[in-house]
DNA sequence: AACATGTTTCAATAAAACCTGAAAGTTTCG
DNA sequence: CGAAACTTTCAGGTTTTATTGAAACATGTT
C-alpha cells in the first residue's frame, strides 16, 4: 500500500472513529493529520490538506486546543501559529477520558443524586423509580472511579493491573 | 420532589448520555421510559408519553430491539405488542459494549491492520506514520481485549477485581 | 371476503449540525 | 501611526439527520 493512499485512509478512519468519542468529523481529521505529520502544521497547511474553509479550521482547532489534545507551538522568527497533537496514544485516551467524564458522566451523576431525592409516595411507580435510579447511581459511581483510577494512573502500572485481570 | 417531575427530569438526561453513547436521542428515551416503567409498554403507550409520532416511535423501538437492550413481551389475549428493557445496569453495559465494540472499535482495527502494511520507502513522513499505527494498533488491541474481558465477565467478578485495583 | 386491529414503510418536511467566506479584529513592526 | 500578516467571528448557505403522517402491509375475526 502507498503511503498517500494509507494517510488518507487513516484520517477518513479517524474521523469516524473521533465521531463516535464525540468529536466531530473535522476535528477528528485534523487530529489525524497532526498526529502523522512529522511537524507541527499552520492553519494554512491543515485547510491545505483537508480541503476545508479558514474558518471551519481555526474552529475545529480551537475545539481540539479546548479538548486539551492538540497544543500551539511557536516557531521562533515566525509570526504565524502552529499546531501539534499529543502524540503518546496513552495521554491521548486519559485525556479523551478526563474530558467525557466532566462532560457526559459528571451530569449524570448530578442527576442522578438529585432525582434520587424524589419523595416515596409508596406507589410502585416510585418504588420502581428509586430502586432504578439507585442502580444506575451505583453503577455511574462505580464507573467514575473506574475513570478516575485510569486518568490518574500512569500506563505500566494500569496496563500491568489489566493484564494480571485479563489472565 | 415530585416523581413526574424527576421523571421527565431523568428522561431527558437519559437521552444525553444516550445520544454520546452513540444512541440517539429518542432511542435514548424510549429506554430511559421502559427502564423506570413497572409493566411493559405497547407503541401506543410510548407515542403518548413522549409525543412523538408512530413511526418515530416504531422506528426507534426497532433500533433499540436491534441494539439487544429492549424486547419484545407478549400479554396473553392481546393482540398488541409490548416491551421492556432490561433493567440489570450491568448486563446494559455489557450489551452496549459489544455493539460500540462491533461498530467502532472492530472497523478502526481492520484499518489499522490495513494501512500498517504501507510500504517503507525510507522517508521520515512514512518513518511517522509507521510509528503512529503501531502505537495506535498496540493500543487499540489492548483496548480490544479489555473490553472482550468485560464483555464476558461476571458482574461480581469484575467490580471485585477492579475494587482490588483500585485500592 | 370484508372488516378490525395493529405494524411497517417511506416520501415529504423539519430541525440540527456543519461549513463557508468575507468582514472585523488583533498583533507586530517599520 | 499605518500597513502587513495573521486570527477570529458570524450570517447565511449546505448537508446531514430526525420526524411526521398517511398509505401499504400483515394478521386475525366474523
Amino acid at each position: 500500500m502507498k503511503y498517500t493512499e494509507a494517510k488518507e485512509e487513516l484520517i477518513q478512519a479517524w474521523g469516524n472513529l473521533g465521531y463516535s468519542w464525540g468529536l466531530n468529523k473535522t476535528m477528528a481529521q485534523i487530529h489525524a493529520l497532526l498526529m502523522i505529520s512529522t511537524k507541527p502544521l499552520s492553519t494554512e497547511e491543515i485547510m491545505q490538506e483537508l480541503a476545508i474553509s479558514r474558518g471551519n479550521a481555526n474552529m475545529n482547532i480551537r475545539a481540539l486546543l479546548d479538548w486539551g489534545i492538540v497544543s500551539r507551538v511557536s516557531i521562533p522568527g515566525e509570526r504565524k501559529e502552529y499546531f501539534k497533537s499529543e502524540k503518546d496514544t496513552w495521554s491521548l485516551a486519559r485525556q479523551v477520558a478526563r474530558e467525557r467524564r466532566k462532560r457526559e458522566l459528571e451530569p449524570i451523576l448530578k442527576i442522578l443524586r438529585e432525582v434520587s431525592e424524589v419523595s416515596n409516595d409508596g406507589t410502585d411507580e416510585t418504588k420502581e423509580f428509586r430502586k432504578v435510579v439507585k442502580d444506575l447511581k451505583n453503577f455511574a459511581e462505580k464507573s467514575d472511579n473506574l475513570l478516575e483510577t485510569f486518568i490518574k494512573a500512569e500506563e505500566s502500572w494500569f496496563w500491568n493491573s489489566i493484564i494480571k485481570l485479563l489472565k
